[in-house]
DNA sequence: CGCCTGCTTGACCTCGCTCAAGGCCCGTGG
DNA sequence: CCACGGGCCTTGAGCGAGGTCAAGCAGGCG
């Protein structure tokens, strides 16, 4: 099942793109990436990518579709912990802790790159940049737990369901898969109920009010904020913890073309 | 109030004992180690150690003591996301994130020790093994905001109580503060209400059922265990999240020597 | 002694869960 | 082309876990 379509191979990796969004590579790390192995992947839509208890000798990078790290409690309920989007390394924590702690999942297909550890290893000891990048990378990860832990322990369903759609937006914004205040966003209900963890009756019930209110629309697959003031200021929501890069326009535009060149 | 009680010194470095539970230095690491200015100072119980918004230009390793990281929401409610006990750095993640996105707060007295930031970062390129080791930590942080994302959004409240205190007691053991299945853990019934996501009154209530089922006692700032295959049960804790490291007996011995060496 | 903080208990209420049924959309096969 | 079936969304009714409010209690400390 994590075979794959295709040999390892030298393409354009896309963690040259990712790092690029965040600082200017040197001509060494631009060489140190492009030699990493790359071995892309298409999962299905509810295929396991990664299991809990496994000892994974590469990770991935999530080049296309939605996947979400999970976690099931003995009573058989799944909590989502994190929903991932194309750029994000879902288990590249798996270079550091033995053991996976937690499944994860293809929401929609799934399109990934796989990269060897070894090769990884490798990469961070040569270039202390990209090391401390990929470092930083997980520090935000866990800002963003951190947010969830608040969110689900502190507000109601409609502003805990609110909360979660402004993170999207903006994670989608960042990697300019927004069209305005649109971005694909096709999961279920019954996946909202496990990212917010309450049940999927009352998901449909808060986002009716969201709806209701004329401050979001969730269907077909696209979710579109109309107010984006009134939602924030709604469910609370204040975008410090997902520790945005600043940059300016034009380095923006540059590296979001860089991105959008490595995914076709 | 971030002032210190005295100057930075060269004393033994904690984080040199926190390292060595983990694998064996060599004489340069801990040459590296022993260079990095410490400065000791205490913090009143209720105190703020760190705060949201804060650009640190240091960060600290908690010696004594139990602080949490907590977000505050637009009602005025307050999450913890994390407890800190001794040889945990709260606020590491400001080595790579410029702004910090919650409270650190003491809970009862603490003692740590500031480390500046340009000491870490010249300590990580110059001992890529520390800054895994360091990097490894913030991943294990991670492991654990998921299992609190889980236990929030899964768990009845008597079960998420009794997971709480299955982490607490196996970290307390880790770091060898433990004596049998008690250990010191002097926080109030309102703290573990902001830990759990729940009310004052809930948190008693369900804690009344925990002792009534003979699975533990909490009083006088001691949690005791009294069946922890019971309690595990019950809560459906299952200890992976929290990546402890396997090691024969004698190191761990060792290093709890070398832990407490440093804490006096 | 009196106060303050934290624990305990009761009464009431509500948010969100469960169970259940009906509706819509879309893909598949006759 | 239409019938059928399966997801997924929607809605209703009833219930229960946990919140809120309020009061009483116990222990430590000035």
């Amino acid at each position: 099942m994590i075979d794959s379509t295709q040999a390892y191979n030298h393409s354009i990796n896309p963690l040259l793109a990712m790092l690029e969004r965040v600082f200017d590579l040197t001509e060494h790390e631009r060489l140190s990436l492009e030699q990493v192995p790359l071995r892309q992947h298409v999962f299905a839509a509810e295929q396991t990518i990664a299991r809990e208890g496994d000892r994974p000798t590469r990770s991935f990078m999530l080049l296309d579709g939605i996947a979400a790290t999970a976690k099931v409690i003995s009573t058989g309920k799944r909590q989502i912990t994190n929903l991932h989007i194309p750029g994000d390394m879902p288990d590249l924590l798996s270079l550091h802790l033995e053991v996976l702690d937690s499944d994860v999942r293809a929401i929609t297909q799934c399109r990934v790159a796989f990269m060897e550890h070894w090769a990884l290893r490798h990469l961070c000891e040569e270039n202390p940049r990209i090391a401390a990048a990929l470092w930083k990378n997980s520090l935000i990860d866990a800002a963003i737990y951190r947010e969830w832990v608040t969110n689900i322990g502190q507000r109601q369903a409609p502003q805990r369901l609110g909360h979660v759609f402004c993170e999207m937006m903006l994670r989608m914004k960042a990697i300019g898969l927004n069209s305005g205040m649109s971005c694909p966003f096709a999961v279920s209900q019954a996946v909202l109920g496990e990212v917010t963890g309450m049940s999927t009756v009352h998901v449909n019930r808060s986002l009716m009010e969201l709806r209701g209110e004329q401050l979001v629309s969730f269907e077909k697959g696209v979710l579109t904020i109309h107010d984006w003031d009134r939602l924030a200021e709604f469910a609370g929501f204040d975008e410090t913890y997902l520790h945005l890069p600043y940059k300016p326009a034009a380095a923006a535009a540059r590296s979001r073309q860089a991105q959008s060149h490595a995914a076709h």
